[in-house]
DNA sequence: TATGAATGAGTTTTCATTCAT
DNA sequence: CATGAATGAAAACTCATTCAT
């Protein structure tokens, strides 16, 4: 990601405090409204710099949806190393894992991700994004198919096709943070022990068949 | 709904073919661009209609996110009662139904679910669209409840409580149309069978364990 | 010219009363400021349009340079035809004509001219604007070189090639506009007689040849 | 010019430098764009300054402009004395001569003369800018008023009065500048005969009078 | 009913200038 | 002297909404 943005320097660490100031900025403000609702100089007032200083550390608004899912997808994969330690090596263990690890990064930034997630549709949809977007959830993506590869490899997962499991993996943990609340928000635990039953096929009683 | 429109007169049928025609172009719209995006003389363009005659048949832009939304639970809501008839009293078949339903009808209009399914979240903060907003979505929730709750009374089904599941089963079904499709965009049948699979508990090949 | 426009028809009555609203109103903001320093509010207020007004008549602030231009240049070519008629087939005296004729239009709109001639350089390296310029300018410049080339044609002029000629020209005429007035601000008819006696070859009492 | 500065000391070396590298860097840089296109950040970086540092050597980005006029007239002024020698007193050639050499600067600096001309304008109506240009201009503007003055005294040269042939005479020179290019860029020597042309009377082949 | 010109509040972005280091 | 991060004022432009016709 470094080039998408005008760093001095990658690895400056002003720069590096900067975005995580303005990150954090913008997950306060995005928990009240949404991202056009959002004004660049309300995010960078909220992160204590003047509003034009934004722009010392972004190229523009849109690049702040860049910077929610790097930070994100950063703090998911720090976690990664530990979860495949205590996985056993055994892969419906270690996709759990990892899918409960991205509910909690999920869960810890709520309205921001889905805010994010949502927004980053029209992103994707512009080539100079698309790319930049697919290397930052690389890490991410990766883990997950690496886990259903594997389980699918030893017989221990049965499903189609590995591009598409991902996603839908990742729509059960993004759910979480998408429903509308329209009736009730569930608490995360249960949420949580609702997509693992499904997974470990405690939902239907007994197997009926779809019509 | 009739209440939170200026419709002459709710029953008028020049402004239900105007509705309609309005409902139709905002979703060839926003196939392309987000809600943000697409203007309002755009959509009203797209309906052959002049930029202010929108504003006979909606009071604000934001009116259409409700338009959207009831146009799309009213299609849901028609094929109920045949749903109903096919499931043979089986609420697991009844369940799996409503869900095939509102897929249907999600897919019909993907990107234009995936907007309006967003954007109703800041709406849901401010009462006086929450309100119109639970008016309108009640037959599509009271229906999933129905076959929940009913699945439970039989002991067909086991889950922690009704609001929350139907908030789950919800987002398995629009899960189709929100994703991002940075991957691949799975077809709908594909994902149809993965959805199933997972609540006929046919996903893990034996039944391991959340950590 | 129409094309560069967001008329929703280039005979449109109104867009073209405006489109001279505005032309008249820049050349009055235009004569107490430069480009930069006058704001596009500023000469929307002046010609009575709330400020963005603007836009319904103009793509850009820079596509007013356009306007500036295609406005002058249509009152010069108004003129035409009587110069020529005037000039009763002498080509000096065409010229001479055509001169004057552009030189009483920069004259009109001095200030706004001095401007336009400026900016234009740098709209002239943008493709986009470089044909559209050449559209606009063409009826005085191939008037001009109308008159040049039948003048060497019948011997009556002597001069190396005739498009650097019309540039030379061309600056005779402007320079009355951009003159930076430092010293003082000559009147109109002073100048004309001044390069009006420098082409009779007037200036010079004997023909000293250049060092 | 000396007190419109903030120089440590007005003949201080390390300033001059500087005050050279600076004009030097703003010439490289505003022949490819305007006054306002180009930033002040741009200048300074293109001069191996910090964004900052400029403003050591510049009160402000409109004082650049005036180092610009400044610059240029020196290396004229630097030239006269070699030009009234080579003229043999006759002030016909010294007229010719000191055009020749403003022709040579302009065209050493085309685009960044261009510019400063054009905006030179805008200071020239602010008191505190107008003396400050007066005096810079004063070498070279004197100098042609020498020239015309002797050559009416000695009665070979005809024109109405000095300081506005001194401004006629000057717009033939910087006229090579200013040409918008939109045709074709005559190229200097060409320029320069065409315009020595007119002044020895040699344009008209006939003398026919103005209409 | 229908139109579409007009409005003006609101937003992103740029950049000259300052100043602590 | 030199630096470059920070500032915040200013400006172009967009677009939901209104309203005279």
């Amino acid at each position: 990601m470094a080039e998408a943005l005008r760093l001095p320097n990658p690895d400056d660490a002003l720069a590096k405090t900067r975005r995580r100031q303005i990150f954090l900025a913008a997950c306060r403000v995005l928990a009240r409204k949404s991202f056009h609702q959002a004004t660049v100089k309300e995010i960078a007032l909220e992160a204590n710099l003047a509003a034009g200083s934004i722009y010392l550390y972004l190229r523009s608004k849109e690049e702040m949806l860049l910077l929610l899912a790097e930070s994100m997808v950063t703090e998911l994969a720090e976690a990664l190393p530990g979860i495949r330690a205590a996985s056993g090596a055994d892969p419906r263990r270690e996709l759990l894992g990892i899918m409960r690890g991205a509910l909690d990064v999920i869960d810890r930034y709520r309205e921001a991700f889905a805010v994010m997630n949502h927004e980053v549709r029209y992103l994707a949809r512009r080539p100079k994004y698309r790319a930049a977007l697919e290397l930052i959830l690389e890490p991410y993506f990766s883990a997950l198919a690496g886990a259903l590869k594997r389980g699918r490899e030893l017989g221990l997962m049965r499903f189609e096709n590995v591009p598409s499991m991902v996603e839908a993996v990742h729509m059960l943990c993004s759910g979480w943070a998408m429903g509308t609340g329209l009736l009730v928000k569930t608490d995360r635990e249960t949420y949580w022990r609702e997509i693992a039953a499904l997974l470990e096929g405690r939902f239907f009683v007994d197997g009926a068949k779809s019509p």
